[in-house]
DNA sequence: AAATGTAGTGAAAACGTTTTCATTTACTTT
DNA sequence: AAAGTAAATGAAAACGTTTTCACTACATTT
């Protein structure tokens, strides 16, 4: 059962003052005169004072707390981003609350719902892909909302929502880019599966695109797809390498399926990169220590986790008409010894 | 800025009832008729209303939110706990706040306040090392608490806290008694380390343990210690198998400090596990799939997540007198090709 | 010396619910 | 038919804040 504490009432009778100076004083210490405010921390700390968010919340404007819906714990990549977001905002005083949906789009829409039933003050999604009634809802309410992670493939696609993250078709570019320029040219493709997000479908139009445009078309069997799993990604990985023609070269859609391809080769008895070339997406955890360590593109998701927790309180202080901002967040090499110049 | 919504009374008037009826309908539907619920929802969805939670919380009791502070998001085998309990409360109808605290025991202390100023119906902690101060706050506002992961070294450290938890000493016993049995005496092992987390050393007594009980005693030099850090325990893995003398096999206090050392072997040209066995604790995501499969102790982190769900919210709705209960959760051996008997 | 501005404060209304208590209605039991 | 019980509802108080408005005291400008 739960108990009540002592209120502000209490405090500001102990500290000879009114309610209202002592609510000013939490919520804005700078509105009280130095002694008052310190009568009031005295008196406070006495009476094991608990500031009671909720009836702040019915008649103030704002509860402190952020909702963020993330597809899943289980990936380390976004693990780092939720890591320095929410590290971040506690700094500032701020609560997050937070949901997975396990890429289902639906289930994101329902913790939105619960999470405007709390009256958060900004809400922050993965990705681009998301139903449209959550845009409405957020709007009717004058709930901030900040999409992380990805732009959208087409900036039309969301002029109005603000976003900050990486481009995954120029990732996928890059990716192949490089493998072109160490001269492969039998190069496979192991994407993730892209339904309930846009990012494996982007980084696989990138890839592709880099690769027909100097001429390389895969045949359609090294074309593969799977599941962020490292499980089934390893199967489907050593199909590919048991055909009588092996690829030179495996371009992966994230470190997961890298991870997996890489033991599944060498499973196989190929060294790599003597025998084949392997990249991967991502840099997660564990990518650099690895035999060999892995050939990746590093998205900064720490970075993107810490503009995010800035860019949602500028949100929630800045006036309504601020204009939504599409920053795009650069992505780095990481070149390590999975990968190697063909024929030499 | 905020947009206010329609009200319970906006939704009562349109429904022709009264606003003690509406509230009756969303927090306990049995109570009104079906023919008013029906009315009730009609209004409702016609009004766009979304309840008000704060409002809620300020006459009722519970707040419908619970608050988890986890060590750290960025180890997959919390992040498997994390998943599965913020899905099943989320399936309850319930919104976690969540805190990181980086093993930081004065950080945690901060994040449980915040959540008392939201007005957590409970608070869910990660071990069983934690400032007093917690317990006496909590138990002062009726918040209910349940700590997961491990049960206290000591049961008598924590008699009046609920705790759902693997036994570490058992962990650290079983393991070493698996490198025993496969006939090894020449036993290595490198530690996580122990500050901020009770953990890491009761897994070490646990080793210890059944070491010296069969009479090995491994020398100073083959006692490492790391942080739980890829990076680091790698360097530590390879100065210890430069030395002079090698062991046979190598203990590890969990899956990355295993990672670590197998590649750190396989790196100076050892074969695993025929030149060496060695085994983790944890079952992380990727033991199973790399080479060679690595042998460990399953820590069941997503049953622990869902009991830990079920706990807590029989905890609230419990009467007070409850007493606190002590929940053993079974760990596994799952013993891969990392490890091998001695001399076959 | 008067006028103006500013910092600090208090009284009281307002926020949107839940809950208590009383009342009505409908159904059972005697 | 009377009495008793249970289910469904409404009126109104209560919850602990924030915020608006008004006021005072004092400093600054004219």
């Amino acid at each position: 059962m739960k108990i009540r504490g002592s209120t502000i009432t209490d405090v500001a009778r102990k500290a000879g003052t009114s309610p209202a100076t002592v609510s000013r004083y939490f919520s804005n210490p700078d509105m009280v005169h130095a002694d008052t405010g310190r009568r009031i921390e005295d008196a406070a700390t006495q009476l094991n004072y608990i500031r009671n968010r909720s009836a702040a919340a019915t008649r103030g404007q704002n509860t402190g707390t952020i909702g963020m819906v993330v597809p899943t714990f289980e990936s380390s990549i976004f693990a780092e981003l939720i890591e320095h977001f929410t590290t971040d905002l506690s700094a500032l005083g701020q609560t997050v609350l937070i949901a997975t949906n396990h890429y289902d789009l639906d289930r994101e829409v329902q913790a939105v719902k619960t999470f405007a039933e709390h009256g958060v003050d900004g809400v922050i999604l993965i990705g681009g892909q998301h139903d449209p009634a959550i845009s409405t809802l957020l709007k009717a309410r004058g709930i901030q909302l900040l999409c992380v992670w990805n732009l959208p493939q087409d900036i039309s696609d969301a002029p109005d929502i603000d976003v900050i993250g990486i481009d995954n078709f120029d990732i996928g570019h890059a990716a192949a880019t490089h493998m072109l320029d160490l001269g492969h040219r039998d190069i496979a493709c192991i994407f993730g599966s892209s339904d309930g997000n846009d990012r494996a479908e982007a980084r696989q139009r990138g890839i592709l695109s880099a690769l027909n445009a100097r001429g390389v078309v895969p045949p359609a069997p090294w074309l593969c797809q799977t599941r962020y799993d490292l499980r089934m990604a390893r199967v489907i990985a050593t199909d590919l390498l048991k055909r009588d023609h092996r690829p030179s070269a495996i371009i992966c859609g994230n470190d997961i399926i890298a991870f997996a391809t890489i033991w599944a080769a060498q499973q196989l008895g190929l060294n790599i990169p003597q025998d084949l070339s392997v990249m991967g997406i991502g840099d997660f955890k564990g990518a650099a220590d690895m035999n060999p360590p892995l050939s990746t593109i590093r998205i900064p998701a720490r970075f993107i986790g810490q503009m995010a927790a800035r860019r949602i309180m500028d949100l929630i202080n800045a006036p309504d008409d601020t204009p939504a901002r599409h920053l795009k967040i650069d992505f780095e090499m990481k070149m390590r010894q999975s990968t190697k110049a063909i024929g030499r």
